[in-house]
DNA sequence: GTAATTACTGCAAACGGTTGCAGGGGTAAC
DNA sequence: GTTACCCCTGCAACCGTTTGCAGTAATTAC
């Protein structure tokens, strides 16, 4: 582990200044171009020795790090439909951001939020501190609050927002659309009582696929029914308990609608126990479907209608917005859906005479990968 | 976004030299205490304005970061005992990471690793660049060259090593001793004719786990027959193929040792296409037990003796040795094993006269958790 | 009262690049 | 030959902290 070279040993072996090494090799702004020879020169010394340019002098007099902060939830608190499912999301989420960043030439500073995060404002303070060029955020509250301050920043919300900041940047997925087609295939199939398990209707995505439900009920003329709908800290108590309420015959349902295929699979689990064939008897639906074991898995035991994200490219989309964004390239709040796809098992897919999904986005058309 | 102070508008503002200031912000070394009162004048307009130092100004002078690198692999070519599972496994290492790496006043560089990585010393850039203070390393393979550079820096290979370069740092678990453990359990049970589907060999964990069933074959007496053993890329057919193989009477099996849940489960689902019980006709054995309703969707299925891992302390163990060695505490190469932890459903426990594995572990005891 | 400590604080030189400006040398134009 | 211009390179200031050293004032010792 010899010394590490400067720029200015560089300079002594070749016998330039300091400034020709360093507009070499930062690809010097067209005024100064660097002869062809010098040029050569150069490399031929950097690549003998080694030499790598300090990051820190150079973020420090460029005041800009080339580094996006991409801050996520705390370990703490899984539940039922979190965990597994939602590491998987999050996981392809974070492909497709460092997919667009190391084209960039960008690297991923990757903070834990606690619950101290937002309230103590420590967005502000990693910029302030120059640690990050940009910020992309997972997990927002919508009832979060303590974010006005960040409009000014080049920070994105990513996968769920928040209600009351709606000038925040935010790339996330047509969350509405994509319950309010399953809601409506399951109308379609003829339910009439379809039962609705959520989850924590202060996250934006849980809230979302609720009104699609709703939204679907009204335009069939079927009416809402507050007392078929469950919300909160869903676990595997509180499923279990519906369960045995419908086997009880105190609740009603021909179908239940399930905000994700974790809660869906425990669900189903739970019915089948009690007796009940699916779909013969009762259809189950979920969410988040993803591509592997897990999907296997729920298709081995029942067959199970679900949505699929697009989470790579929703990442892609949040890395590249928030660049051309730093570069100056956006002005306005950026803001987009991504659609979703329907995933209809073949027997189920029988008994619906059409699916509308993917011909009726409710979104926003995607716009264009920016090259930055 | 009122333009940002710097240490000497504070100077300014209280009167004093930014030395002071500088002195006071990061807790003076001993010889320079700063009066109680200048202090709490510098502290007052500190809150104030709202000042935060520049990280790079001060990285760049300490030659320090705070940073330390975690290197992962990047997101192509998942395969039927990857994704979901790994992702877990992984994102609750980072977890473990994360809970040292705060208290300790550092951050997170994520570095997705593609083929090139190791090839060209990626790992040599990132210290010399000052990019970060210390590197853990995921997913190095047995084969891997160009690592004999790494042993001069703080960097630290987890959950998998590198055989040839046995003077690198290394915190990984004891998957000899899990899988030594499930094979002589199975043997217990009395099944003399087990398969073994493994995995890629060139992982450390693959290999290891294939030596643990080996070696408890060996010390039960029961002749090790490589025609029952399966590696390389298991994919769903190669599953599908040995599933038929038994149905068809060309292998004899009584138990299926698999080297991980996800394998299990479809190694399961194929059987029991055929007509087996789980495990009245036959034996499933797995991996990697993780804690949630994916879980539980294999209890429900069939009972699967498995093995736990403990990636959480795995991840807090790695960020705290390098830390201690990044501050000199530690010259000599780390190595650790953390036991696992059998996993027995009560339906298989009943067949076992008695289990031994957490008695008798193999690794060396877990040091001590170091403040740093 | 003088000398010796001690307790603070300031000066100024780093750290290692970047970049505006100016200057030197060569070529072309006249 | 003089002027104008362009291409290339160097000078030196700067980015915002940190820290060794020195200096001053206050305190203590005698």
């Amino acid at each position: 582990m010899n010394r590490t070279y400067t720029i200015k040993d560089i300079a002594a072996r070749v016998g330039v200044s300091p400034s020709t090494i360093s507009r070499v090799l930062s690809n010097a702004p067209a005024a100064n171009v660097v002869s062809e020879k010098t040029r050569k020169q150069i490399h031929a010394v950097v690549e003998e020795l080694g030499y790598v340019p300090n990051v820190n002098a150079s973020r420090l007099v460029k005041n800009k790090t080339n580094l996006i902060g991409v801050v996520i939830p705390g370990m703490e608190g899984t539940n039922i439909h979190s965990s597994v499912l939602v590491d998987r999301v999050f996981n392809v989420t974070l492909g497709g951001i460092e997919s667009v960043l190391k084209n960039n030439n960008y690297r991923i500073l990757l903070i834990f939020k606690n619950d101290k995060f937002v309230e103590n404002k420590e967005y502000l303070r990693l910029f302030r501190e120059n640690s990050v060029d940009g910020l992309i955020v997972w997990g927002a509250h919508l009832d979060d609050n303590y974010w006005e301050e960040a409009a000014g920043y080049n920070l994105l919300l990513i996968n769920s927002h928040c209600e009351r900041y709606d000038n925040l940047n935010y790339i996330g997925h047509d969350n509405v659309a994509a319950a309010r087609a399953i809601t409506r295939n399951l109308i379609r199939q003829g339910h009439r009582n379809i039962v609705y398990i959520g989850g924590n209707e202060n996250i934006s995505i849980i809230r979302e696929r609720f009104e699609g439900y709703q939204m679907a009920l009204a335009e069939a003329g079927v009416p809402f029914r507050p007392e078929l709908c469950f919300s909160g800290n869903i676990g595997r108590q509180a499923v279990n308990r519906i369960a045995e309420e419908i086997a009880a015959g105190k609740l009603t349902a021909d179908a239940i609608q399930c905000v994700s295929d974790g809660l869906a699979l425990h669900c189903g689990y739970n019915l089948m126990n009690h007796g009940y064939r699916i779909p013969e008897d009762i259809t189950l639906t979920g969410g988040d479907r993803i591509e592997d074991e897990y999907a296997a898995m729920t298709d081995w035991k029942f067959p199970l209608p679900t949505f699929r994200l697009n989470s790579f490219h929703m990442g892609e989309l949040a890395a590249q917005n928030l660049l051309h964004k730093i570069n100056g390239g956006i002005t306005v709040p950026i803001r987009e859906l991504l659609p979703v796809e329907l995933v209809e098992p073949q027997t189920i897919k029988d008994k619906i005479e059409n699916k509308a999904l993917n011909k009726e986005k409710r979104s926003c058309p995607v716009r264009e990968l920016i090259p930055v």
